[in-house]
DNA sequence: CGCAGATTTCAGTAAAATCTGAAAGCTTAT
DNA sequence: ATAAGCTTTCAGATTTTACTGAAATCTGCG
């Protein structure tokens, strides 16, 4: 396979990842392409290899930098920005995950709070708190394991989580 | 709050959270309706709840026993089919962790071995095999992490594993 | 200041995903 | 065998999400 055919395929299956998780398919393609970019890339290349148009660009490249993906590069002499993505797998995976938990863990916990204080007072509203309860006990649980997972290092995480976990 | 309010938010932010996670809205709606529902539903029963049509009820159903989140229920005496919710937890995580390495995890790994045969012949096909070997090996880490933690079972999670981790 | 080069915004458009409803397909009881 | 009662399917409609392109805004240099 040559790097043209590679680089489309990866370009293509990232992409489709993205989509199954929440993230639009450009956004994640922007990302691939400057992960296996070895210089920083500006905004009218990213356009030019996705075949996408500046707006597009832009709002999926800012969309990227709140996430911590990728970081904004000046040149020395260029008016123009560029843009580098993080290449450490471990600090894309503690990004994406702090980011999520934040997002979308943190405010469900919340709203299972609320919802616990339904009043149980027959068969359906016992079992409605329940799986309340249950989901919010898990959440929890899973909140700080997540905490500490993001605040080891890759070698801990590629090394001794997976001993011990055997 | 009262049962009905806290019914509906829940139908309605357990339907977001869905969402985000590439699962459609409706699916994790009937999900989040049958976790909650002390009995088995009938299809007429989740149609009206939800009020949705008969061939999304029936497509998001048949979705739902496909990722091995709701199984079918047959009452003596009746001709209907009728749709409980696997109501641990800790299982439906196990669940959704199995279906999504199976779907998404796996065939990723697939690919990044096609990719990694493009040849390194200068600095972007070297930084191309890089970033691919780098999901790999993530990728892989990752695979066996979760095939452990599938296996193991909720009090080990929820137990030993916070303590360890710590 | 004024303007050239660059970025951001956003209304309108296009594309993708999801839903509907009716028809076709099963299953079971008689 | 057939009809009633359910379930499944799928073409077309609808809704949601993403993209475009051009205008507005920003930035900093002469």
């Amino acid at each position: 396979m040559t790097l043209d055919e590679g680089k489309q395929k990866f370009l293509q299956s990232w992409g489709a990842l993205g989509s199954s998780w929440g993230i639009n398919r450009t956004m994640a393609q922007i990302h691939a392409l400057l992960l296996i970019s070895p210089e920083a890339l500006s905004a009218d290349e990213i356009m030019d290899e996705l075949m996408i148009s500046r707006g597009n660009a832009n709002m999926n490249i800012r969309a990227l930098i709140d996430w911590g993906l990728v970081y904004k590069e000046l040149k020395a002499g260029e008016r123009k920005e560029f843009f580098v993505a993080e290449k450490d797998m471990w600090e894309v995976v503690k990004c994406i995950i702090t980011e999520r938990k934040k997002r979308e863990l943190e405010p469900m916990l919340k709203i299972m709070d609320e919802l616990s204080s339904v009043p149980e007072t027959d068969e359906r509203s016992e079992a409605f708190v329940k799986v309340i309860r249950d989901i919010k006990l898990f959440g929890s649980k899973a909140d700080s394991t997540l905490d500490t997972l993001t605040k080891s290092d890759s070698n801990w995480f590629v090394g001794t989580f997976m001993k011990m976990i055997r």
